[in-house]
DNA sequence: GCAAAAGTGTTGATCTTACACCCATGA
DNA sequence: TCATGGGTGTAAGATCAACACTTTTGC
């Protein structure tokens, strides 16, 4: 009935999938930083960041320590993605990798790499355009995108990857480059609007145009409903 | 930069919400089994099935382990939950329980107490009325039943829980059991005729009243969305 | 015939989508 | 005054919920 012992020859990881908008000379497009490899197996290919699961650490901890490492930054959501074990992920030794995913403020993003550089060995590409990847990281890659995307569609979470205020059509633009499609300006405004999940501010973002009112998000409402966890 | 070193004094367990669609004496009824445990600590309480890891099995493979182990029986629907791993989900070690969830047809459950009998220690309780549980599992299990209702009401996946053929008003009654509250059969009918995951037989289930017409998934639909993974 | 469940039709409410159109600003 | 994006209005179409009604069986 019961199974007989423990298996100490597994080993835990936890690797972060870490999302943000940036402004690219093609517009702005959904990125994500790879760690290069300084170790066999996969020495020198790109990878998710990551590391093995510390002793008195919770999972998200170690994912948030994961996160930090890499952009010196605190997420403005993360959650668990899935937990991948196949017995020949990695060619030496057996390896589960719990995977979360995270949302940067592309603001935050910008800010730090201005003023403290980029981290060593860490790289932001496009999801479109990714280098070859380490182990079956495309196809958790893959994974946490289609998650993202689907996300996105039924509720505020992309709000998590702009600043404290923003205004509507920043708002519909990342929804654009998340979901890859155009959205309707009006029926965008409309739906928000409706929903309780903005509060208008009195500030305004000008340019050569009709300036556009500043929204936040309504810090009473989720970003997503998770449910009882 | 990278961690320094693997942390041996973690243990993966995987364990299983199975889920099935019970007559009882209060009617149809979510029911779920529960092992006693026969070790400490916790002795005595009653817990998920589950067990440790092995080195060669991958996680899927161990639930369906842990299942058969239980049941006696395949799953028609076997999907990853959550994996929980607070440093003092265990009192005595530190455990990290990658948890999925199954769905049962509950007609070869049935069967299969009939011939051989209930399983040493393992028995089925409503999910309205559970004892009390070791561990974190009664938390496991509301997200269980969450992501059960929730899935249900968005895709056709209670169907697993019937056996081959079944009437509309079956699978109406899995839904009503699943969801907790009643569908209006008219509108029922016509949601599941419209969208091409049933196929009708020629084959019909008499009783007290007009003969209603068997229906049986329709293969080439999946029964749930799950993206590329 | 009657009860009970199968199965059909209809209607109004709501949500989605497309798109026309006015408004406010910088240049 | 013109270009540009902000913002409003509206109507067609799709979807959904409620419920009246007809059909077919066993008794």
């Amino acid at each position: 009935m019961s199974v007989t012992s423990a298996s100490p020859d597994v080993r835990i990881a936890v690797s972060t999938a870490i999302f943000s908008v940036r402004t690219t000379d093609d517009g702005d497009q959904l990125m994500i930083p790879l760690v290069r490899r300084t170790r066999e197996p996969f020495l020198g290919q790109w990878a998710l960041p990551g590391g093995w699961l510390g002793g008195s650490e919770g999972l998200e901890d170690a994912a948030g320590r994961t996160l930090a490492e890499t952009t010196a930054l605190a997420p403005s959501w993360l959650e668990q993605l899935y937990t991948f074990g196949d017995i020949d992920r990695s060619p030496d030794a057996r390896v589960v990798s719990v995977v979360y995913w995270a949302l940067l403020r592309s603001d935050l993003v910008e800010a730090q790499r201005a003023t403290a550089g980029a981290p060593e060995n860490v790289e932001w590409f496009p999801v479109e355009a990714l280098p070859e990847l380490a182990f079956d990281h495309q196809h958790i890659i893959d994974y946490a995108v289609w998650r993202l995307r689907n996300k996105a569609g039924y509720s505020r979470i992309a709000a998590a990857l702009l600043p404290d205020e923003f205004t509507l059509a920043e708002l519909r633009g990342v929804y654009e480059t998340v979901l890859g499609k155009r959205l309707d300006p009006s029926n965008f405004r409309r739906l928000l609007e409706g929903s309780e999940a903005l509060v208008p501010t009195e500030a305004f973002r000008t340019g050569p145009h009709r300036p556009a009112r500043l929204f936040q998000y309504n810090a009473d409402i989720d970003l997503a409903e998770l449910g009882p966890i």
